[in-house]
DNA sequence: CACAGGATCCACT
DNA sequence: GTGGATCCTGTGA
């Protein structure tokens, strides 16, 4: 079942382990690439120091994570890798989660052909939130988009019921943000092999 | 206008 | 384990 508008207006730590076992789904080529989400982060809100709207920063950057929950918001780092985001909780809340991996369920061939690398190693392919933006053709042109009513790129749940367990931990990278390095709002599929680290 | 730096990845040693 | 890639964004002059 579609994930809708309910889903995204909790806040964004809720949303980032509930989050976690959902599936992704992308059309490329006119075709359905499903991947399952093993690894997500919670960037929450204005006293967050980790997040890119911390003390309510508003610029032309950040303004999507103010829109109401349920967009995509996508930047790019290191000038280049585009980071795939979500925006939850409601209008005027600056709350996201990140998306740091996801395992491949159908499309491998196009997420192959997508990301260029000597690795045949299948988790090379979408463990990382930099890797899943490339094989999934995640770029600024979704930045906004509505996974609600959109078409391109959803979410839905996992019907088949499948065991799992999430586990929490300290976020990745974000050395800058003192005393919220410690939040445990990464949230991942124990034994997962498409987790990132 | 100029500049520093980043929610990373990959090839190589 | 490590360094280079590479460019957009936010900030301050």
């Amino acid at each position: 079942m579609r994930l809708g508008e309910d889903f995204y207006k909790q806040d964004a730590v809720t949303v980032a382990e509930n989050l976690v076992g959902k599936l992704l789904v992308r059309k490329l080529k006119g075709e359905k690439v499903e991947c399952r989400i093993v690894e997500t982060e919670a960037y929450a809100g204005p006293e967050d120091k980790a997040s890119h709207a911390y003390q309510n920063k508003k610029t032309d950057r950040t303004e999507v994570m103010f829109n109401s929950g349920g967009c995509v918001y996508v930047y790019l780092i290191y000038g280049i890798h585009n980071c795939f985001n979500i925006v939850t909780n409601e209008k005027g809340k600056p709350e996201a989660v990140f998306v740091r991996a996801v395992e491949p369920l159908s499309g491998i061939e196009i997420i192959k052909e997508k990301r260029d690398i000597k690795s045949k190693q299948v988790e090379e392919f979408t463990n990382g939130p930099g890797k899943l933006s490339q094989a999934l053709d995640i770029n600024k042109e979704l930045n906004g988009y509505d996974l609600v009513s959109g078409d391109e790129i959803y979410l839905k749940t996992d019907d088949n019921n499948p065991e799992y367990q999430v586990i929490s931990g300290k976020r990745i990278n974000i050395d800058y943000a003192e005393e919220y390095r410690e939040k445990l709002w990464r949230f991942f599929i124990k034994g997962n092999p498409f987790v990132s680290v």
